[in-house]
DNA sequence: GTCTATACCTTGATAGAC
DNA sequence: GTCTATCAAGGTATAGAC
């Protein structure tokens, strides 16, 4: 099912793609090698530098298709809901059928300098910035860090850590605990 | 000055882990080479097998070598003066003559599930659990595993996505920040 | 016993034949 | 458009030199 009609180009594009997500996310950027991720998609390795130019291009490409484009919460959402927000998606969100979200992928993959820069870029330019902007007073950017950081921490306890706790837990209460922590945030104003 | 006097067990040992140390914590599992990190100690690289048996056991050694033994709190100390000790150790503590904190050179070293056994056994046993004994109500664990969670997150954002504003920000307002946080979690007990 | 030479297998990547 | 060498680098094992 995964072998695509031979001679297609977009399928075979497509087919590497998707074996690609599916290897990088369960055994990080190192521990995929382009060999089992061609043949998973059942063709030939040195396509995938034909296609893609490079085993780290093949990871850039598969990891960013399915960064969600913007955060589900309303533009003038405070802080507290932006969060929440976040917590559903990073966390809580069952992701059985679409697999890891790509942040925690790049996050075990991050022994690579190229995957920590699109993690920096993708983490400080679309998440931090937005958080910032909703909070108010001296060092918005210092508390959108550290909401950021705890949602990334949450992330890393389920995905990377592996602790049962959060995925055992009930998500209503996560969420009102996380919300207790970022209110906290909202209170200290600098 | 790294190389060891010829035929001196001991002393080849020590360059050996010395100069691993050094490797994996900034390149990594993946990125640091069993070559690289012999020609740093002035031996043969199969010498890395007689004395540890693998890379990964010599990773193993490396890095539990400076795991601190146990947290700087008093054993009666509710669950803020413990996270208060552990941002201090883990994010602001200022480890440039000992580098990076052994928890995140693991984390940049995640794609190896040997290295995410490691890290859930010592996350989750020796900090969670001494963190879940000091709160109280139904959700102790959760609630410890929330501030888990925040201090790995500090930890992930200055040393694995490179964010600046922890680093830059003033330790005694990250201090108060992260205090307000746990604290939320103290009230909202189950 | 302590170290060195060397060789083997896997993996990322390239060149050129069908 | 696809596949067959082929290469360099890296982890690992073994034999043997001092």
């Amino acid at each position: 099912m995964n072998a695509p009609k031979r001679r297609d180009r977009a399928a075979t594009r497509t087919a590497l793609l998707d074996a690609a997500r599916r290897r990088f996310a369960e055994h990080g950027f190192d521990g995929a090698s382009v060999r089992d991720i061609a043949a998973d998609a059942g063709v030939d390795a040195t396509l995938i530098f034909r296609y893609f130019g490079s085993k780290k291009d093949l990871f850039a490409e598969a990891v960013q298709a399915d960064v969600p484009e913007g955060i589900s919460a309303g533009d003038d959402a405070g802080p507290a809901a932006l969060a929440d927000a976040l917590v559903r998606e990073v966390v809580l969100d069952d992701r059985a059928a679409s697999g890891e979200h790509p942040l925690l992928v790049m996050l075990r993959s991050a022994g690579r300098p190229e995957v920590r820069e699109r993690l920096r870029e993708e983490v400080c330019g679309r998440y931090l910035a937005d958080l910032a902007g909703r909070f108010d007073g001296e060092d918005a950017d210092l508390r959108a860090e550290l909401v950021g950081a705890l949602l990334l921490g949450m992330g890393v306890m389920r995905s990377v850590v592996g602790s049962p706790v959060l995925s055992e837990a009930d998500p209503e209460r996560v969420r009102a605990l996380s919300g207790a922590m970022v209110e906290a945030l909202e209170r200290a104003k600098g």
